[in-house]
RNA sequence: GGGGGCGUAGCUCAGCGGAAGAGCAGUGGCCUUUUAAGCCAUUGGUCGAAGGUUCGAUUCCUUCCGCCCUCACCA
């Protein structure tokens, strides 16, 4: 899309110095190809939506705007007070003969009601809305006419003082307004706002405010994050940023994203995991860290699997996965409480209770209660596994009894549960338990049926590591790494720490708190296919 | 990738073989305390796209595009 800097022309010509048509015919140029043909005239500026009448409606209005002297698309206003503040300062009781202070206040214009001499109409800021009495005799004759221009979804600073109208709605009476930016677009119908999920995503600009609560949604969002990073700060957590592009992708069994560096020419991949940096970071003493940032896994999509996605991942020296545990309830918990309105939370119509301690349950026996046998009978395990249609002849046997455990046992877990111990081959970076050399110290929590943390002992022997490493490069799996991190192996050399290390899905304990089904609905622009070229 | 559903005006939605509709928004008009303001008039459509069946297709069929659900995949 062409930029939007300068495009606005008062005039119609006459006032266009021949520089400024050169770079408006380059501006043009720019633009999607089938549209050029529509605009004859190089003084008047290329703008792709200028072809639907509404558009044409409001820019003729920006064009009156611009002769009568004021910016169609406005410029700074300063003193503007939350409009919830000003809302406050109307006191209920306030009595109809008392001089209210004089407010200042500035926002989208999302209704307006019109009487001929006097307009009202609702502004909303990011706090929230008031209305807002404009009657010709009190603003004048002149700012009245570029009330008449004010469209819906149009920004508008206004001044006056705030009381009660005569039906006791709380309102600024208008003694003064300064236009502050043309909407050549409008806004979704006022009743139903924007339904269509898919517009909803595409445009969750209009999402935003044309329907409430989505706010509210991504500020809590951000309430959480901030929250899990004091939380963390306050136990001697250090916050770090690692490598977002890897030249080895490693730390998770994921397929990575593919990118290339030019000026080295090498072909890099986005992180499917911070995990081996942070584990470094162990060996470099920094003991405790954290990183809450994005990961890239180029695998399937769906309500809870987004391309990219927000993890927590967390590492504490001399800890293991039973004081991950421990601080994963922590953090939940204390989430919760302050986030979703307690330890009890509705989550799509049921009750989910975090309150700690969450349920532990071993992996062994989750399986065998749910399967009816154990998980190391492997004639009854590949039967299971084909009559679930979850058999692959190829896959090692863990992987298989993971896939009947996914199967069986996932779906039944919706109250919080750490599922404890799991088979030592799905785990190549975590320690054996000491009492059993085929278990490894894991563990993931499950809530509604969906992982929503990851934790296990980390293993910080330098040569099972490599030999673990050497074993999945040479099962040429997809999701495993194309090579051995043998830097990766050198650091573990040095001596790490034995340490706890933890993961936790950021968005889908997100989507928990605030009731999201959807993971789109608690990532502000989700990954959706893109449409045909040229399309708005 | 498989199965199911959906796509009609800027937005929310009807219509489903026989002349494309409503509400909101927009436009013109009336109205100096309304709040889903009201009243009168009115503009706006490649019915997602392309093919096919039919005398006739928004409607039935096929393919494609996009979204949702679901399965697979996601240690």
């Amino acid at each position: 899309m062409a930029p939007l800097r300068g495009r606005y022309r008062c005039g119609r010509s006459g006032n266009k110095p021949r520089a400024s048509s050169r770079g408006a015919r380059t501006r043009r140029d720019r633009v999607v190809g089938a549209r050029r043909s529509g605009i004859d005239s190089v003084s008047e500026p290329a703008f792709h939506l200028a072809e639907d009448p509404l558009v044409k409606e409001r820019l003729d209005k920006a064009r009156k705007l611009a002769a009568r002297g004021v910016d169609p698309f406005g410029r700074r206003f300063d003193g503007a007070e939350a409009i919830a503040a000003v809302r406050a300062r109307c006191p209920e009781d306030s009595a109809e003969g008392t001089v209210p202070p004089p407010a200042r206040a500035a926002g989208r214009i999302m209704r307006l009601r019109d009487h001929g001499k006097v307009v009202f109409l609702d502004l909303a800021d990011r706090t929230g809305t008031i209305q807002v009495y404009l009657r010709r005799d009190d603003i004048g004759a002149e700012a009245f006419e570029v009330v008449r221009l004010l469209d819906l979804g149009d920004h508008l600073g206004v001044e006056g003082a705030v009381k009660k109208t005569h039906k006791g709605e709380i309102s600024i009476f208008a003694a003064r307004v300064v236009f502050l930016g043309k909407a050549l677009l409008p806004i979704p119908e006022k009743w139903h706002g924007l339904k269509d999920v898919e517009l909803r995503y595409r445009h969750r600009y209009v999402d935003l405010f044309a329907n409430p609560g989505v706010r509210d949604g991504f500020v809590r969002r951000a309430a959480i994050l901030r929250d899990i990073r004091s939380y963390l700060e306050a136990r001697g957590f250090l916050e770090v940023e690692t490598p977002m592009m890897h030249a080895i992708a490693g730390g998770a069994a994921a397929r990575p994203f593919v990118t290339h560096l030019h000026a080295l020419d090498m072909p890099l991949f986005l992180r499917v995991a911070p995990e081996l940096y942070l584990k470094r970071l162990l060996v470099g003493g920094l003991e405790r860290v954290f990183e809450l940032n994005r990961n890239f896994r180029n695998e399937g999509m769906s309500p809870r699997h987004n391309p990219e996605f927000t993890m927590l991942e967390v590492y504490q020296a001399y800890a293991d996965y039973e004081e991950m545990m421990t601080l994963t309830e922590g953090l939940v918990a204390d989430a919760a409480a302050r986030h979703a309105g307690g330890l009890k939370i509705r989550y799509q119509g049921r009750e989910i209770d975090f309150t700690p301690p969450f349920r532990r349950a071993r992996y062994r026996e989750l399986f065998a209660e749910a399967a009816g046998f154990a998980l190391d009978d492997r004639a009854r395990v590949e039967a299971r596994a084909k009559e679930l249609e979850v058999w692959e002849a190829a896959a090692p046997f863990e992987k298989v009894v993971n896939a009947v455990f996914e199967t069986l046992v996932e779906p039944t877990l919706v109250q919080p549960t750490f599922v404890c111990d799991f088979p030592r081959a799905l785990c190549p970076l975590a320690k054996a338990r000491a009492d059993d050399p085929e278990v490894a110290e894991r563990f993931e929590l499950i809530v509604s049926r969906m992982e929503l943390a990851n934790a296990f002992t980390e293993l910080n022997d330098p040569v099972d590591q490599e030999a673990r490493f050497r074993a999945q490069v040479a099962s040429r799996d997809e999701e495993a790494p194309g090579e051995v991190d043998y830097d990766y192996v050198r650091a573990l050399a040095h001596g790490m720490p034995p340490a706890g290390g933890l993961g936790v899905g950021i968005d889908r304990l997100v989507m928990l708190l605030t009731d999201a089904p959807s993971i789109k609905d608690v990532i502000l622009f989700p990954f959706l296919r893109r449409q045909g070229a040229g399309e708005a």
